[in-house]
DNA sequence: TCGACGCACGGGCCC
DNA sequence: CGTGCGTCGA
């Protein structure tokens, strides 16, 4: 291929961005602009025509899934067999295997675990018990947000603790200190450490990262709107010498700020690399006019933006579809009712939500309709829990310095050592400075247990430790000699496990099946990937979260059942969009902070963005919450989009009498960007008005609110009752004809709240 | 030490 | 509604 052939099918803009190779160049990129295209190409650029090896560049996205389907994309332009070399990794694995390369310069030793979510709450309950902190009032996912905090500002625990500014910092002060050396002394790291001392690494060994920089020459950072500051330091401290960084993003679709992600690294690129090349993407080749118009109007009501004008050479194509339902379980049928209808593959038809829990409904109506889903990592594979308790026990074998690990199957299935012989076990080997693990193997290998009768360990209990340590020791030494699906087979056998599994009538097929899964990824581990040792295939583990998607890819033909979150990135003719509620979209914890709310808006965004084809939105009036139903409000969302681009399905009004109702859109919203156009009315005081369910009323006082007025009636028959004005459907008396046109009605439940 | 039972409380997005 | 924890009796 040469360099016309290769450029052929590019737009000039996106030709710019491939050609411009030396130097910083910051591409802003809206949806469906070719930005994974143009990384691809730009790869291809680099090695066929400037000639710089593959292995002189590092690419990185923002998730596994991303990165493969950009590894392929170069391996067809480039026209590489299988194996060919190209780093593209996520920013954690990438740190994590300079980690396991050179971390012993930062006191990170080779064999180090990778600490999740679950296993940082477990630390953190400990240490909260400990320090005798009142977990009702601290709760465990507040500390861990706090030191997570820290860790992304640099801050070590000394350092945190010379500038706590307020008492639950100063309690969170502590436990950072503690956790901090459990982490250290199990020899593991969580998430935000992955990145910390991989930079640390970087900052204080110059002749390591002289290394790093030599070898990469070129490197490419995608979704850079959700890189956090850990991330964006590393990648100036790497580029530093060369220059020759270009990152993509598009700040409208930055939705990771609650992991520290932060969008004006996209504007303060700029600022940090001289002479940045700046070039804008803005045309669409995915979605019709109307979705992007839809798309445009709602993003414009965020403010501080950079206007983008995205534009497409699109057909015009349908009307956006709102849906409506009287709860969720309505809302599922009639979402996979329009599915039905629509001529699409199933594999470009999804359903995209806020929460994993909203996928319940939808898969019980996909099973009861017969049609096939894909449900993306709702229970991830690697969090459940017999997955996690074989990991635990890997864990284990692979650095006995885990007690978090060990802890989770020392007595699983039940062998006699119960939570409070565990806790001796534990401050015993702590004063001894080691693992519990190895001090379990000193005392039963020096017989040595004595020790533990002192501490109040009874004799049944010192019995079982050493059934333990002999079982462990038959383990260690399978570890050493199988491989890794093996091994598996063998911890289930001798551990008991595999027998307490089979045991369990209810669950116990679905989980012998998990297992199952997991030994032949592990298989599939060892046969394909370089490495093939236990270490690897743990980190592959913690850092791969989304490999089922391996599996079904597209050999299965069904619809996604999706989050918002994971969507980013992922493009379908057809996209259904549920639960467009108050509470839901915006979700419930951001609706005091408009910060956050103009995240769920971008939230929204990347939602519309995904449809190439056709849109439906869809709320349900009602939706089950802790086991009982309630009320929810039409999202604010929905009324920004212009009404021109809108077509109410027909089957949504709810044909059972009971629940005729209707729409809730407010009419008087145009979707005109930042303006919201208050709606206007010619009523006034002591004028005598009818309304449909309380009757004849004549009204008292009209407040007004910010974008409505408020309506205090008193009626013949009903009392006095406060009324908003676009939802309650008001009629003065003398108006005799109602407009058929206007099915815009009221919503029941807001005016009853008022 | 184990497991059964009952109670209280909690549920966003993920590398 | 589900779970996770604490308490209790065996």
């Amino acid at each position: 291929m040469n360099k016309e052939k290769l450029l052929l099918d590019l737009s000039s803009k996106q030709k710019e961005a491939v050609e411009f190779s030396d130097g910083p160049l910051l591409i802003v990129a809206g949806p469906g602009s070719g930005k994974t295209r143009v990384i691809a190409h730009k790869i291809a650029y680099l090695n066929m025509i400037k000639k710089i090896p593959l292995n002189n560049i590092l690419a990185v996205t923002f998730t596994n899934k991303a990165a493969r389907e950009l590894r392929e994309r170069c391996q067809i332009l480039l026209n590489l067999s299988d194996d060919f070399f190209l780093d593209v990794k996520t920013f954690h694995s990438f740190c994590s295997r300079v980690l396991r390369f050179d971390g012993e310069m930062v006191n990170v030793k080779n064999n180090f675990v990778i600490y999740d979510y679950d296993d940082q709450v477990r630390i953190m309950k400990k240490i909260l018990k400990e320090l005798d902190i009142d977990s009702k009032q601290v709760s465990v996912s507040l500390v861990l947000g706090i030191i997570s905090d820290a860790k992304n500002r640099m801050l070590s625990a000394i350092n945190f603790s010379e500038n706590v500014d307020s008492y639950i910092e100063e309690i969170a002060s502590r436990c950072y200190e503690k956790y901090e050396e459990f982490l250290n002394r199990s020899n593991s790291l969580d998430f935000d450490d992955l990145l910390l001392k991989c930079l640390d690494l970087f900052m204080n060994n110059k002749f390591i990262l002289e290394k790093y920089q030599n070898f990469y020459k070129y490197f490419l950072i995608d979704e850079f709107q959700d890189t956090n500051p850990l991330q964006f330091e590393i990648a100036k401290i790497l580029a530093n010498r060369s220059k020759n960084i270009c990152v993509v993003g598009d700040p409208d679709q930055s939705i990771y700020s609650w992991r520290h992600a932060n969008p004006k690294n996209l504007f303060d690129f700029k600022k940090y690399f001289d002479k940045t090349k700046i070039v804008t993407l803005d045309q669409s080749y995915r979605s019709t006019k109307k979705i992007l118009k839809a798309a445009d109007s709602v993003i414009g009501y965020n403010d501080e933006r950079l206007e983008k004008n995205l534009w497409t050479d699109n057909p015009d194509g349908d009307l956006v579809e709102l849906l409506e339902s009287y709860n969720d379980e309505q809302e599922a049928d009639l979402v996979i009712k329009n599915i039905k209808k629509l001529n699409f593959n199933l594999n470009q038809v999804a359903i995209i939500y806020r929460v994993n829990s909203q996928s319940r409904a939808f898969e019980v109506a996909c099973n009861r309709e017969s049609v096939n889903y894909k449900l993306i990592g709702s229970v991830r594979f690697y969090e459940r829990k017999e997955i996690k308790d074989i990991l635990s026990y890997l864990r284990v074998l692979s650095n006995p310095s885990d007690n978090i690990s060990l802890e989770r199957v020392i007595n699983l299935p039940s062998r006699g050592i119960s939570r409070k012989t565990f806790a001796t076990l534990s401050i015993l080997s702590e004063q001894k400075g080691i693992s519990v693990l190895e001090f379990i193997s000193i005392v039963c290998k020096e017989k040595t247990f004595d020790i533990l009768n002192e501490s109040n360990i009874s004799k049944r209990a010192i019995n079982s430790i050493n059934n333990f340590y002999e079982l462990m020791e038959k383990l260690i030494s399978s570890s050493k000699k199988e491989e890794i699906s093996q091994l598996i087979e063998t911890i289930l056998d001798i551990t008991g496990y595999g027998q307490y599994i089979e045991e369990d009538a209810e669950k116990g097929e679905e989980r012998i099946e998990n297992i199952l899964e997991l030994k032949s990824s592990a298989l599939e581990f060892s046969t394909d990937e370089s490495g093939n040792n236990l270490v690897d295939f743990l980190e592959n583990v913690s850092l791969v979260t989304d490999f089922e998607n391996n599996l079904d890819q597209d050999e299965v033909e069904g619809i996604t059942l999706i989050t918002l979150h994971q969507a980013k990135g992922l493009e379908f003719e057809a996209v259904f969009l549920v639960g467009l509620e108050e509470g839901i979209l915006p979700h419930s914890r951001s609706l005091d902070d408009p910060n956050d709310i103009q995240e769920e808006r971008r939230l929204l965004y990347v939602g519309i963005t995904r449809a190439k084809n056709r849109l439906f939105l869809s709320r349900s009036r009602n939706r089950k919450f802790r086991g009982q139903y309630g009320a929810q409000l039409s999202s604010r969302f929905l009324s920004e989009i212009p009404n021109e681009l809108i077509k109410i399905n027909n089957e949504s009004s709810i044909e059972n009498s009971k629940y005729k109702s209707i729409f809730t859109r407010k009419k008087y919203f145009t979707g005109k960007n930042h303006s919201i156009q208050k709606i206007s009315h010619n009523f006034n005081i002591a004028d005598k008005v009818y309304h449909n369910k309380f009757g004849e009323g004549v009204i008292v006082s009209i407040d007004e609110k910010s974008t409505d007025y408020e309506f205090t009636v008193a009626f013949n028959e009903q009392g006095v009752k406060r009324l908003m004005l676009s939802y309650a459907k008001l009629e003065k008396i003398s108006d005799q004809k109602e407009n058929p046109e206007d099915n815009f009605i009221k919503d029941e439940y807001f005016e009853e709240e008022i």
